[in-house]
DNA sequence: CTTGACTCCGTACTTGGGTACGGAGCTTAT
DNA sequence: ATAAGCTCCGTACCCAAGTACGGAGTCAAG
């Protein structure tokens, strides 16, 4: 079961053999115990978990927060680890909030851009302007009269302490 | 127009000055040319772009790639900037899918842990067992029966360069 | 016209997430 | 039994994104 040395892991994962070692002293992965003065041998289990942090780390969570994360699976009781699962959620909704409209803006960015004529300015620039005093900065120009555009700026305010 | 001090612009978008002063150099923010020995003024214009900086960073785009978003806004060409959007988008809705993934497992992982009775482990645990070979690992056990969980792992592996 | 608060600017330090390096110890192939 | 090529471990270095610091200039109030 526990056949692979420390780059055989770091290989199977995609990441540098000193990551791995990183990740252990972090606490994110144990160092299975070595045969005395030998040499440590590792799993799919292993790999697994270190392919978990970066997937999470690509998310956007610090290595602080996957080893929360982590502990769900460590010993911790379930309801702390229900508790920091619920935080991760409320955390993960805002990010995707904010995202979703990251993603629209762009939907009609590349739209309009590729469908406008004569028109002052991409939206962007628009929704770059300040805040909208009494609408006179909003460029976009939206051909059904809808108005709901322009809020790349309007991600939530939450900023972490 | 141009009313504010650095330290106002700071405040107002709940930033350091130092903040500030660092997107400056990094061309992120223009500096406003100053009255020949005098102190720059600044307006809403730049607020709304440290705002928008930083709610970019907190989905996860750094520095260099919200410099290239900005740029669609400062003079970059229409064909150019919709390639940059493009890729964005492609980007951001990478990213989103994994984050409703993660959505998807930590849901899961809150009501089964709320509710489960006798069961073997936390989901998490199962998320983080090897990519189930033969599905020996996976203890997530679906009331009714559907099994598309346990998926945290599952992340898109596209891991950038 | 001086004092206190602020700006400007350069340089240095910090933190997070790694990478690289180097000496010593295994292991395996020859 | 020895050389190649690992591992182990500590320490040092790197980059991104700030934060802090300190001297000099500016400006408004008293």
């Amino acid at each position: 079961m526990q056949t692979m040395t420390i780059s055989g892991v770091a290989q199977a994962a995609g990441v540098n053999v000193e990551t791995i070692r990183f990740y252990q002293r972090r606490g994110l992965l144990a160092e299975p115990d070595k045969p005395l003065g030998g040499i440590r041998r590792y799993g799919e289990a292993e790999v697994a978990r270190v392919l978990f942090v970066k997937a999470a780390q690509r998310i956007g969570f610090t290595l602080d927060e996957i080893a929360q994360l982590l502990q769900l699976d460590d010993g911790t009781q379930c309801k702390e680890a229900r508790a920091i699962a619920e935080n991760k959620l409320a955390d993960v909704r805002q990010r995707l909030q904010d995202l979703q409209r990251i993603e629209a803006v762009l939907v009609q960015l590349v739209d309009r851009c590729a469908s406008r004529r004569g028109q002052v300015n991409c939206p962007l620039i628009a929704a770059l302007q300040p805040p909208v005093p009494s609408r006179t900065t909003c460029h976009c120009e939206h051909p059904e009269g809808n108005d709901e555009g322009c809020d790349l700026l309007r991600v939530s305010g939450h900023l972490k302490p």
